[in-house]
DNA sequence: AATGAATGAGAGTTCATTCAT
DNA sequence: GATGAATGAACTCTCATTCAT
């Protein structure tokens, strides 16, 4: 009885341990240079062991990719269950920050979710579910008049563009000599969303709503 | 002499069909499918011959890599030529834009420079000229004082994200449910320098200064 | 006591069934593609569980090779038992018929038994029993004289070797175009004993002797 | 000059010796059992050179059988040249006895052409070119009013048939308790043939047609 | 300068089999 | 009696690279 569940909380470790070590190999090899013998010495298994968990390597691969959708979003998402009441607008940095920490806390995520050359014909990305948030936000902000006329769609986009822009190149230029990543983060997120503002109402300073109190 | 100079043409040559073609499988097969061996049946010369002018794969794709930098180097300097008298943001607003299309037109190169996994130990990335020329005209932006007190290194870097993000994400996600592109871009780029800006002096609208008369 | 019978019919009827689904693998899948993970998948139990029934692969081959020699020749000998008083050469026609339908109803049976290369060191087939059943009806023919002079081993290898020449040959080319199965089978056996016969004795009539009247 | 001859000559020389030992190890293994690594074993080079010489493993195999029917085809036609003015009774003999024969001196090549059982998906068996000559003889006979009234298809077949069965059974059960093998091919043969042949012309008894002292 | 033969290493994957549970 | 995890060896095939010619 015991004995069952034992084996199968091992069972769940070892595929754990797996998507794991994959995914350090396939961030710091590449997906050619990743190997199933590599990775099966690495967790000190057998080759054919991996097969026990994963039928294939493209299917490993994938559910690594799933897997950091799935965070990313999961990340965005828990955001949003603080924002009642909140200035949308206040709700959209917020997110586009998270987005640039998540890539840049987890960069092995974001690498697989956005970076990594997938084999040719792989599945197409069905999950641009994280990008779905920002433009939910996006479309709040615009429904609250908190933004000039302004396109949902075109400006979601560009939105999510700039912060793309900024967490890849922090993650793979890692030699480059960036300013203080804050420093560019900041200016980079500001920028987007600045000719964006509708003028605040009366009351209100700009300065005062840039500011990155919300931040820990 | 003669023979010599022939024989010498006749190598530079060869070596520029083994960068092209190399280049080609690249985009046709995908990173993954490319090999010395294929290299060489394409070329018609044995395996051995590649030899002859790259000391290793991994040397042939470094020669890539520079290679593509030089060309988008080469693109955003050639624009600085007719830069004459004119207003350094408009300058800077042409190159950005042609960073972008250079990207979009250029998509191996693009990749090559900017989003292919170099293999590990490979040698810093010398060539940031590109992000150069960029910071370049940013300057003389500021020393026009055309723009608001900024950064120089921090606007460089901001700019540069904005217009990678959208280029790369245009380049690998050709899929996406993009808005036309030209919108998008535009988004991007205006976005990312409209904060930027100081006010035009009196008698110029910001509508024209904004507008896309300079592009084909 | 009933609690162990039950389980060991249990028993048999799984051996049984590994039995039969293994045979159907050997059809449906080639020969080379049958593998005891395989099988395991497809009776549903697992890997280890065959091992329990069969102590290797091998084992099992040889097992379901003897089986269809068993069943050839429980065929032929099943047809023994309605020949009483009957001509032995119509007696001998018939299994000839028989042996070769046994085969093209039964082609896996068949392979296994004659047409399979057996794993090398494998047992001397000790199992040529359904030619010891052509034997003796030959046995019984020259004795009831109906042979001209005839050398009973000769003539009954010969037969055989005619009706498993028919037989292999519609098994593994059954593209070839051959022309009615039936009529290239009565040659093949016809021809076989026709120079054998001695002429009937008055009254009867060649023509009536070799019809298939005994055929359903 | 020379030592790019030398060079080709190796190269045909290798190519044959791998011929040679892969048909040596597809028979005594089968197809299943036969490896890439083996043969490559045998010969005394590394995996890869193999398939310098042959694209696969199941274009190795296709070569074989090809190389094994064009032996059997040149077999027998090969005997057509001597048939002038003839019985062509007398050359459809020769051909069955030189059918078997090549089976028995050849029986890597006869396995190849009619037993070995081939990958499942392989291609049609283009090469039933032996059969086509045993045919052409038998019209020739009934043409020659040698044949009593007979279908050349049936016949062309059930001939085959015979001569097939008894070839690959010697060659498939070495240990069987043969009487003598030249006894029964002939059995076999003169059975065969011995119902279809027209009483002789005056002057000749059957006996003298029948011996085998055309044979070597 | 160019080649073709050769190799050793390694890829992904499957297999027969074992054994603790 | 039955299982699921595990393995080690084998498979076909491709690769980057070398080197005598």
């Amino acid at each position: 009885m015991s004995a069952i569940s034992r084996r199968h909380r091992h069972k769940k470790e070892l595929r754990r341990e797996i998507l794991d070590v994959a995914r350090k190999i396939f961030v710091s090899a590449g997906y050619e240079n990743f190997s199933m013998r590599r990775l099966a010495e690495e967790i000190e298994y057998s080759p054919g062991s991996v097969y026990l968990h994963f039928e294939s390597k493209e299917e490993l691969f994938h559910c690594l990719v799933e897997e950091s959708f799935a965070r990313l979003l999961s990340t965005l998402t828990s955001l949003g269950e603080e924002r009642e009441r909140s200035d949308p607008t206040d709700e959209l940095k917020r997110a586009l920050w998270a987005y640039v920490e998540f890539g840049l806390r987890n960069p092995n995520d974001y690498r697989f979710a956005f970076m990594i050359q997938p084999p040719l014909e792989s599945r197409p990305c069905k999950s641009h579910a994280a990008f779905e948030v920002l433009r939910n936000i996006v479309r709040r902000c615009v429904e609250a008049q908190r933004f000039l006329a302004a396109d949902v769609e075109t400006t979601s986009q560009a939105l999510w563009a700039a912060v793309h822009g900024i967490t890849s190149l922090l993650i793979q230029r890692p030699a480059f000599p960036w300013v203080a990543k804050e420093k560019v983060i900041a200016q980079v997120i500001d920028s987007a969303m600045g000719s964006l503002l509708a003028p605040m109402p009366a009351g209100m300073e700009a300065g005062e709503r840039h500011d990155n109190r919300y931040r820990r």
